[in-house]
DNA sequence: GTGCGACGTCGTAGATGGTCGCCATCGCTC
DNA sequence: GAGCGATGGCGACCATCTACGACGTCGCAC
């Protein structure tokens, strides 16, 4: 591989020219600079951005830390980050935590040896310890989608209480009377605040609260599966559910077929979070549908500010959600079988 | 951040020590094991990766490139690339080319640029021009799920021929008579082989392959829908379609649903790939399913394999592919309406 | 016309943080 | 006392950037 020396010689100049050139620096003889693309051109050289990296002890590189690449979610909320990215000049680093908190953290060691220029995280747990250690290495940080308890730091949200609240008033609305709601844990605060616009909603509608009908279980989908099948064994069944998320939705769905129990007829649904299947899995779903690439960008935006402007005080961007209604909320009483 | 030079002041040695400690060399006296590691507790050190890649002249980091983050089928096989790439000590950055050939060359630049240590890449169009680039620059290559033409590089592919002609076999042996396929571009060596496979099939069972049933599209969704649209203006219309891509199959089943042509009823659908919400969709989803995550972790596999032996001779692993069969395919004649 | 300062241009050299080959030293054994 | 192995330090090196200084030129003022 080719050094700057080796151009330097070639262009009989010094590598300070030769790295002016390359950097776009002013002051640089125009011919000389017609000398140093030739050699350059000629002997294919390519800037080593790893001594780059090292002189300038900065990076052009955005570690990217979700929970989930199968997640649609977060894959679509990566392509915002990476358009926000690419504009602002850096690349991503796309890394998969798995929901587990040591993996997560072992990424963000990564983030922190290769001197990324910043992070973007959608926390696994809750306490985001890791998210500390980065503030604490002076590391800019974001983060998307859950909230880091006690930590002043740059977040970008979805307003889950609203959406739940949205989903739920829009089941009463619908004719249903017995509501359950299928959350995840309790360390998440997507979960929580989805559970806690879910009351608001029966509350405001003059509606009891039945504890009961509230489960918080895990996020996957096998999750929702076993919420929803320990509903149906309760003595007065629920005739709705609201499943907070996407994959738990899709487990109370398939626990409903396996039962043979119809959707809409004999159970509503609303799911969190639009997939992008929704309109063909039957009954189509009535989900809260999340600006998932908007929220991306915001984080990159976030990012992008902090970094040219560390010292600025953090900000929390919280985005609206909309109910996408389909049919499996249909009026109850209107449609029997499914 | 704390330095080597500042960790080795502090534990009374020289730098050299601390970084025999840091990479667990022998020959350390153990006294000054442990001095050196209170020392890095103490001042909170990480050594800079950047550095030491500079030094080392070598990064442990795998650049993966795909065409699409979005498409289940390469973050799965992401996950096995992931698995296996852990295990031998690297780490990943997933880079999205967006089935853009710019896009795809701009990462391959940073890949050489940052040092990879090596390269995953679904290439994005045919030539692989940038796989060639990798390879001359002498960095280790390994792609997957398309063919490179005309490139001798390690290379993981699934048996798209046999898939195919298992998926159109399985249609003729339902009873369905007119037989379509709808495929990827012909630049796409998927494409064609599933195009190839489909013609055998037909061949074998002494049916006629008429060119106006095999529509060569793009991978997209709602070129799917085009063709079906087209297939279905046709004079004769097929009874059955092998959809070469679980994208193009979904957008041929909501063509199919947008015009109200009941499946399997009046036609019949097989699709290629796997999708995690397969047995959601209404009817079930017949598909041709690949080993996505086998397909990653045998990519990691030769790709470490060639970082440890580079002047070995390219090879091919091609893995098998099965049939799942759904509702989508159910015997034809025996059930009416969808 | 000469002198001086400003400015444009380019090269030298040091710095970035860590690694590793080589060599010196030390202690132990025979 | 010689030889050997264990141990640890020195300093070169990786590729690039950039502060500083040197040099030359030009313009302006006296």
């Amino acid at each position: 591989m080719a050094t700057i020396y080796d151009v330097a010689r070639r262009a009989e100049v010094s590598p300070a020219t030769v790295s002016r050139v390359v950097n776009g620096h002013a002051n640089v003889d125009p011919a000389l600079v017609e000398r140093v693309r030739r050699a350059m051109q000629e002997l294919g050289y390519r800037p080593n951005a790893v001594a780059r990296n090292l002189r300038r002890s900065r990076t052009t590189l955005w570690a990217v830390i979700i929970p989930d690449v199968g997640d649609p979610f977060y894959t679509s909320m990566v392509r915002g980050v990476e358009d926000a990215a690419r504009l602002a000049g850096f690349s991503l680093v796309l890394c998969n935590a798995d929901d587990d908190e040591d993996k997560e953290g072992g990424y963000v060691d990564a983030a922190l040896a290769e001197q990324m220029a910043g992070v973007i995280v959608a926390p696994a747990g809750p306490g985001a310890p890791h998210v500390r250690r980065l503030m604490d290495a002076r590391v800019p940080v974001v983060v998307v989608d859950r909230q880091a308890a006690d930590l002043r730091v740059d977040t970008v949200l979805v307003d889950n209480e609203l959406g739940a609240q949205a989903a739920t008033a829009h089941l009463i609305e619908a004719g249903y009377r017995r509501i359950a709601c299928v959350t995840g844990p309790r360390t998440a605060s997507t979960a929580t605040q989805r559970a806690d616009g879910y009351r608001q909603a029966l509350q405001e509608h003059g509606r009891p609260v039945d504890d009961a009908l509230i489960r918080y279980t895990g996020i996957q989908e096998q999750a929702g599966y076993d919420a929803m099948r320990e509903l149906l064994a309760l003595g007065e069944r629920p005739d709705a559910v609201f499943a907070a998320g996407n994959r738990l939705a899709l487990g109370v769905l398939r626990c409903l077929q396996d039962r043979a129990v119809s959707v809409p007829g004999e159970v509503g649904l609303v799911g969190f979070d639009e997939l992008p299947w929704a309109p063909l899995i039957r009954p189509a779903l009535t989900t809260v549908a999340q600006p998932t690439y908007e929220l991306g960008r915001s984080a990159a935006r976030l990012l992008s500010e902090r970094i040219a402007e560390p010292g600025r005080p953090p900000s929390t961007i919280t985005l609206a959600t909309h109910l996408e209604v389909r049919a499996s909320s249909a009026r109850f009483g209107r449609v029997n079988g499914g």
